[in-house]
DNA sequence: TTGACAATATTACAATTACTTATATATAGT
DNA sequence: ACTATATATAAGTAATTGTAATATTGTCAA
């Protein structure tokens, strides 16, 4: 109730009587005597006619009725309005996610979501990297995915896996059998890569120079779902984190074989705006994702 | 100024800014600042975006606007009609007046009454006596206007003057041309008398039975004006209050001749409620009157 | 009238709220 | 990163609002 005032005085006028008026507000006759009085000094005007009981309205105190029906009338339309959009703002969840978290990891949290906020609305906008950070900043978002996370003063950066690296090979591939690569194994083999911006490319360009190995890019793609196509028509072989080809792997359009390579693993994080206070379902939403920190047990 | 946290807030939005609006409202910044944040509290949502700046609306925060600029809107109105109401109440004196308080000392009243408070407006109705308390009771006049007063609980009786009881004849009369009418003089006159309900015609049968006079009462009337109208047209004569016929006598229609009867006077008064305060101009109109408590010089 | 009853007004004081100053922290532009 | 400007916070004080107790007033009925 943001107007007391004007619920006190409609229901004294209403009720033709003080007291009943304070009953009703939950305040003593005192109160609502002094509250009326206080008003009448302020407008300079009597508003109730005290000399008879019940008691009557003057003209001003008639007006003044009015005022507070009309009042309390858009108050009410304020609050309904009010909690239409706090519904929306608390049962939704708008989160921003790079393409490669992998739809089936991301169809798995919003199932175990669902279980556990009923009401609630989660919203996966697929983008790329940059855009994801676009997306948070500019409130579009309320969490953003990410990997090899970038700090930025306006953004909180909460790392969530480290996944794995794996050697993609389709099915017919000569490497298709082994149970384990090493660095070595992959020399000279042709390799789909991503495209040079993606930080993932600097940190497997990285891992082949560490390892003295050398591939032969034939192709490169600014995203996983290309590489991963790429990869099952037999264009080459590339290194993709585990939890990606997931699907692939269960189809069989993909054999996905442990790399040894201790270091390579692909950091993903959650961002959000520091200032922002996260609504409640998105904070339910973010402490599923954290306390599903570690991989599901995968295909191998 | 009734809604201020309203208009705090719609200033808010329309600066973009917290401490424009304070300073626009009289406040401190820090005073706008809790202000707004205890609303937020009690509504239970952010109304601003305080990650950018100038600030911004949220959702809710528009909303709430909204409500502010109409609940505002609607307050000038309320504003603007009380003081329509004020204007009236104020200015205002409704006087309830018995018909023998006379046309001409009335107009006297006015005439001084506007000098005095030039702005002012006096309405003046005339009616039968109990008309008179009945009006003042029910707040339909402010002062009332009466002879020989009643006194109520409810109402305050100020008395005013003491009218002095004159005979009224018509010119061609033989008693017209005497200088002072002693009672006896009245022994065996047609006399046009007021009804038996008005404590006038009470009073001048105790006066006749005391000074062992009998009259011969041709006609009664409940209104003075008929009373006069009788004596001027050769009916009879009578006994009024001597400033009653004061226009009758200068238009030479009657001769008022002094009564030698001490005690014989009509006690006349000003009623109001007991409760009621009055406004500015009745306390300035009834402070007027009661300074005019002696008879003007009349027409002897 | 008078007395009884119920409602309102007043008073004194306690609790709460609102405001101010001083200071810390945050944003936007350089 | 630095500066200027804006907002947030803290702590103390002023103002307000509320309560309980009591006085006064209005209504009704004898």
């Amino acid at each position: 109730m943001i107007f007391e005032n004007c619920k006190l005085f409609r229901d004294v006028a209403h009720a033709r009587s003080l007291s009943r008026a304070a009953a009703q507000n939950g305040i003593s006759q005192s109160a609502a005597t002094q509250h009326i009085q206080e008003l009448e000094k302020r407008l300079g005007v009597q508003l109730l006619d005290r000399s008879t009981r019940p008691l009557g309205l003057t003209a001003a105190g008639k007006l003044y009725a009015d005022l507070c029906r009309d009042v309390l009338r858009r108050e009410e339309d304020f609050i309904a309005a009010l909690d239409e959009v706090k519904a929306v703002v608390e049962g939704n969840v708008r989160v921003a996610s790079i393409y490669s978290i992998g739809l089936s990891e991301m169809a798995r949290l919003r199932e175990q979501f669902a279980l556990q906020c009923p009401g609630a609305q989660l919203q996966v906008e697929y983008l790329r990297p940059d855009k994801v950070y676009q997306a948070v900043l500019d409130d579009q978002a309320d969490l953003g995915f990410i990997s090899y996370p970038e700090h930025r003063r306006e953004l909180s950066v909460i790392p969530w896996r480290e996944e794995r690296m794996t050697v993609a090979v389709y099915p017919a591939h000569p490497l298709a059998g082994k149970r384990m690569i090493l660095p070595r194994d992959l020399d000279g083999q042709d390799f789909i890569a991503f495209d040079e911006e993606v930080t993932i490319r600097r940190e497997l360009d990285h891992f082949f120079r560490e390892s003295g190995v050398s591939i032969v890019t034939v192709m490169q793609f600014d995203n996983i779902q290309s590489i991963k196509e790429a990869v099952a028509l037999g264009s080459g072989i590339s290194i993709l984190p585990e939890q990606t080809m997931q699907s692939e792997v269960e189809q069989r359009r993909l054999v996905s074989i442990p790399l040894h390579a201790p270091g390579l693993v692909r950091p993903t994080a959650i961002i959000h705006r520091r200032k922002k206070k996260l609504n409640r379902v998105s904070r339910e939403f973010l402490e599923l994702v954290t306390s599903n920190r570690f991989e599901p047990a995968g295909v191998h």
